[in-house]
DNA sequence: TGTTGACTTAGAGTTAGCTCTAAGTATTAG
DNA sequence: CTAATACTTAGAGCTAACTCTAAGTCAACA
């Protein structure tokens, strides 16, 4: 799958994703003859997961650190993990937040209402 | 209340204080004798409110509107509660997806825990 | 009296995460 | 054969939200 084909399948510009492999989240991304980049469906998954850690507010550089840890293998299973783990940790944290911060902006809502 | 103290008591560093008056977050603050800014105890609640829209991911320029609304005077109350009520939709939404986020991550990570 | 330190302004620099441009090569369609 | 299209690279440009610098004013203190 060329470039243009995989960004419309992952809705990640071919921009990005030349970026992605530039600063190197997306890893030995192999090439057809002409040089051109030719993506798997492994690339699919993957690309997928990146967009999903993106999503949690991960940052790219720990995404890349993910990647790092991915590419050597197994062994690194572990690692991995704790990574996910201490994140999953820092959404919990974040979603209550949030639900505190939108209790507080209802009681302002409130307030609203009954002035008029 | 000068620059400094009111930096401190808000937790805002003074660089960003001055910005927020030059885009227009923070409208006639008051000066003294001198020139220097002189901020009150309202000014304080106002940043504070500027922090919670903030950190709820409200765009600088959404609340750069409201900000325009309330220097309008009471009359806006119906228009800024209608913009708190838009952004209660759009956090109520971000946590759904943060929720589900959190448990395709929590199935990846009990895939890592059975893989060991 | 001089120097320290808090303030003022306009505008430049920084960071993350893209997004785009320029210049060039290779394939495909008419 | 020519023109259009898809790709390649290095590196510049963009946006949000700061963050800092430079040059200057002014009050207080030794």
């Amino acid at each position: 799958m060329n470039i243009k084909q995989f960004s419309e399948l992952t809705q990640v510009s071919a921009y990005t994703l030349r970026y992605y492999e530039k600063i190197g989240l997306l890893k030995q991304v192999s090439r057809s003859a002409n040089g051109h980049r030719s993506f798997s469906a492994k690339d699919v998954d993957w690309v997928g997961f990146i967009k999903r850690l993106k999503d949690m507010g991960m940052e790219l550089k720990k995404i890349q650190q993910y990647a790092d840890l991915r590419e050597q293998g197994e062994s690194t299973s572990g690692q991995r993990k704790q990574l996910l783990v201490e994140h999953v940790l820092v959404v919990e944290k974040r979603i209550k937040v949030e639900v505190s911060n939108l209790e507080k902006i209802k009681q302002k809502i409130q307030y609203y209402n009954e002035i008029n």
